[in-house]
Parts: structure tokens; sequence; C-alpha cells
DNA sequence: GCAAAAGTGTTCTCTATACACCCATGG
DNA sequence: CCATGGGTGTATAGAGAACACTTTTGC
């Protein structure tokens, strides 16, 4: 049996223990080179941009599928994951996109399934629940699912079109993640265990969108007292070699337990 | 035809016309007597109490199903109304509550609807989109629903259990409203048109749950120039007659839009 | 010595907070 | 006059922002 074919009965047999009309969208947030970037899938057949996602088990909790997704596509567990909003129009298309029925059934067809069940299946009204995930790059494997021929990290600037309402779902979760970030754990999910104040900086910089003041950030950030200084750092540049630091994982989760009360 | 039997026909009609395995309910905040309060309904048939909540047309939106719901409850049109969190555990029953099929099928007959149809939508499961709004409690006209004998405005501190999670979703929409008091059109939602200083200090202060101090609370709120000082209001009381205030709509909307900037 | 980046210090402004003071009102 | 609550003033502490100064590094 090919792999479509497998895949297709897999996928057919297991419709009947997915909860109808419901899905969940994960907007999985990396930092790289000090830009924020955002996992993004490709379609096989048409090449267009997706954000993962999948669906629930009728004995499974929304967060958990969000979870489970997240697990699929980055191999990574145990991961910081926070549901932000659920978009629910009744047509979550783009304006400029077919979505008729018959649209549909050949998007199917240009994978090669057949199945009227999954067609009937992928023809429903989803009320999509959109979840971000702040993850560390490098430690994460990026898996195309059966649909996808790639996985990517986009930085934001480089985010294409993508289907159905996703580019708003984005949008949004950036928001949250700025209005947010003083009361997230940004820098232990998506920084290694070591690293300079200019890292740390560049990343809410990053995240932000614009510059912040050098020294003024430096000593708000160690005044929480999350952090615990390490050896300096010897780049090898003509210029003042920076300490490495480290997060101190229990002040850290105290920290964000009782909200870090740090702003820009 | 008697009233069941004309619900239970028009509901059953309209099922087909619904989306599966989606609802919505509204945390509806009102305020009176400094005193905040939540709106909530009584069922006619084992006085369990409940949010008020609906289901989505297919060609509804998820947010205009949240509208229309608080407009067929309150009355009120054209409502801060602001979706929160989507609740959706495989099994949204309180422990102690008997959520088996037998225990369903009971409840509807006690509602004398002896309906397959009706049962077997009830019987599915639900992930429910939870929604928070502020109404001015003098404005509204509280209407029970078919399955409700009472619409009641109840205290914080006066909730009694609810069904299924809807206790954690007040609960979770008490903390959103904490939380984004700075952002959120507080006052206009909530109090007369006009007003003295120590009604919206008592709101913020029932909001809050704790004291703030006087004569800093009205510098502060009056430094963002979004109130308008109007006549005295004479009590009769014996002491200095405060100031009324209204509301400088055009304004109070800017500083909501560009988010307001006061903290506590 | 020089350039570049890191670390620390200084100043100014603004806010929050606590509390003092006087004012208006009706009994 | 008194009690009560309203309106305004003031002093202090802390945060944020801008910027100056010193230190370290490799060339």
């Amino acid at each position: 049996m090919d792999h479509t074919k497998k895949f297709a009965q897999e996928f057919e047999e297991s419709i009947d223990r997915l909860l109808p009309n419901n899905s969940v969208d994960c907007v999985i947030f990396g930092y790289e080179k000090q830009r924020l970037k955002v996992l993004l899938l490709q379609w096989k057949t048409n090449a267009e941009w997706s954000l993962p996602g999948g669906f629930i088990f009728k004995d499974e909790a929304l967060n958990s599928a969000a979870h489970r997704v997240l697990r699929e596509r980055t191999g990574l567990d145990e991961i910081f994951l926070n549901q932000f909003y659920t978009f629910g129009r009744q047509n979550r298309a783009r304006p400029d996109q077919n979505a008729t029925e018959e649209a549909t059934d050949k998007r199917l067809l240009d994978f090669g399934i057949t199945s009227p069940v999954i067609a009937e299946w992928m023809k429903k009204r989803f009320v999509t629940t959109g979840y971000f995930a702040l993850v560390n790059i490098a430690k994460t494997n990026p898996q195309p699912d059966f649909m996808s021929s790639s996985c990517e990290w986009k930085t934001i600037a480089e985010i294409p079109q993508l289907i159905l309402d996703h580019n708003e779902i984005v949008e949004k979760a950036i928001g949250y993640l700025r209005i947010q970030l003083n009361y997230l754990p940004i820098g232990l999910s998506l920084l290694p265990e070591k690293f300079t104040m200019q890292d740390l900086q560049k990343l809410y910089e990053a995240i932000l969108g614009r510059p912040l003041e050098r020294s003024n950030f430096q000593r708000k950030i160690l005044k929480l007292g999350m952090l615990v200084r390490k050896e300096k750092f010897m780049s090898g540049a003509a210029n003042k070699a920076p300490y490495l630091y480290a997060f101190d994982q229990a002040k850290y989760a105290q920290l964000i337990k009782e909200g870090i009360g740090f702003s820009y």
C-alpha cells in the first residue's frame, strides 16, 4: 500500500474518533539570529502556506490537542503553550480563496485522496482555537505532516500569504505576545542555556519591533534577580567581554507566577 | 399547542441550522448598590444555576452568537462584549454532576421534551467559548429563556454552584476583568450617565476587591481627561456636595483605543 | 592608542502613595 | 459648632528615560 493510501485510510478511520467542527492552530514562535520566527507548513500540492494545526479527539481536551500538535510538529514536550483566541467566523476562507465544495474536492484529489468520508469532513465549518508557543529553535526537529512538503521557520517579515484566516491568527498571536511580554517566560523558552545580556535585549527588541536602551535594560533585568551571572564570554572581538547569564529557574518560576511586573 | 410543545418543535427544527459541538457562554457583569454582579439563570426543573449561553447558527459568526445571546437575555445591543477563553475539556461536567446519557434524558423529560433529535443534540460534547460583557443594570430587562424560571443578578460573593464548568468560567472572567481593568470601558458600560467620583471609585474597588486611596484616585482619573464635570449633587446629607461627572464619549473612545495606561 | 562594546553612574521627570489641610453641607 | 465627606496640596520614594563616564578587549 502506498503512502497516500495508507494516510487516507488511517485518517478516514480516525474521523469517527474526532470531534467535528473544532480545530486548533498553533503559532509557534522561535528565535534565531536575532530574529523572531514562526513555524509554518507548506502544502505539497499547491504550495500554499499554513499554520500547524489539527483536530481534537473526542476523548481529548482542547488544550491537550494543541500540545499534541506541537509535539508532532516540533518534537517538543512540556513546552510553554498558551491559548489566546478562538476564531469562529462562519466563513474563515480568504476573500480571494476558492472555498467552494468543488475546490475542496479538487484539493483532496490533488493529494490522491478520493474518500468521500474525508471530503465530507474537510467541508465542515471549523471553529479554531489559536495557541501560541515559545520554543528554542535549536532544540526542535520540525516535522512536516502528510499534507505538507516542508516545515519552515519564517521571520515575521517573511510570512507569506497563508490559507484561510491564518494571517489574522498570526497577527493576533504577535499582539498577545507583545502585550504579555512582561508576564511570559520569554527568555527561558527562546534562548539557549547561557546567553549575554545583548542576546536577551535583542530578543525583546525583536518581539517589540523597537530598540531598547542598553544600560537601562541591563539594570532593569538584573534587578528582577532572575539571572545568575556566569563566566565571561570571549568572542574574540576587539571589545570588552560580556558576562554570560543563565536563568535561576526557581526565582524565574516564582516571578512568572507572581507576574513579573516589567514594562517597556 | 402548549408552550413546551411549541418550544420543542421550534428547537428541533432549528437544530439542523446549528453548528454542532460549539457553544458560547456569557459572563454578564453589572454594577448595582456598590456591588459587582453577574447575571445567572436558574433552571425550571431542578433549580440548578447556569450562565446564559447558547448555540451558534451555521451561518453565524461565533462573536455574533455571543451578541445574540446577550441581546436575548438583557435586551441590550451594541454592548461591550469581549471573548476571553475557550473551555474545551472532554468532560466539562462537575465531578459530582450526573452527566450520563440517562441523566440528560431525564432532565429533558422533566421539561416535557421527548424529541430524540433534541436528546441527541444535548448529549454532544460542546466546546464553549466564554465572553464577558459589561452592562448597565438599570438599562437591562433580564429575560429567562425557556429552560429557566428566573434570571437574576447575583453578587460575586453570592454566586451559587453552577452547572458544568460554569463556576470556572466565571472565575476566569473575573480574572480577565481585573487584569484588563486599565484597558476596558468600565465606567461607561456599568454606570449611569452621571455619577460621582465616589461611585466610580466604588466600582473599581468592587472589581478589584480592595480599597483605593480616595484623593489619588480622583486625581488620576481626572488627569486622563475623559470625564466632564457637571453640576453638584445635593444628596441632602450633612457634608460637602460632590460634583457629578459624565464621560466625554469622544475622548473616552480614543483612550480605550490607545490603551488607557492606568494602573492600581 | 584606538574603536567597539560592556558595565556603571548621574540626572531629570513622572508616577504612585501616603497623608495633611481646608471647604461645603446639614443638623 | 460639629461631623462627615469632598476637593486640593505636599512630601517622599521609586521607576523610566536619556545620557555621561569608565572599563575591557583585540588590533
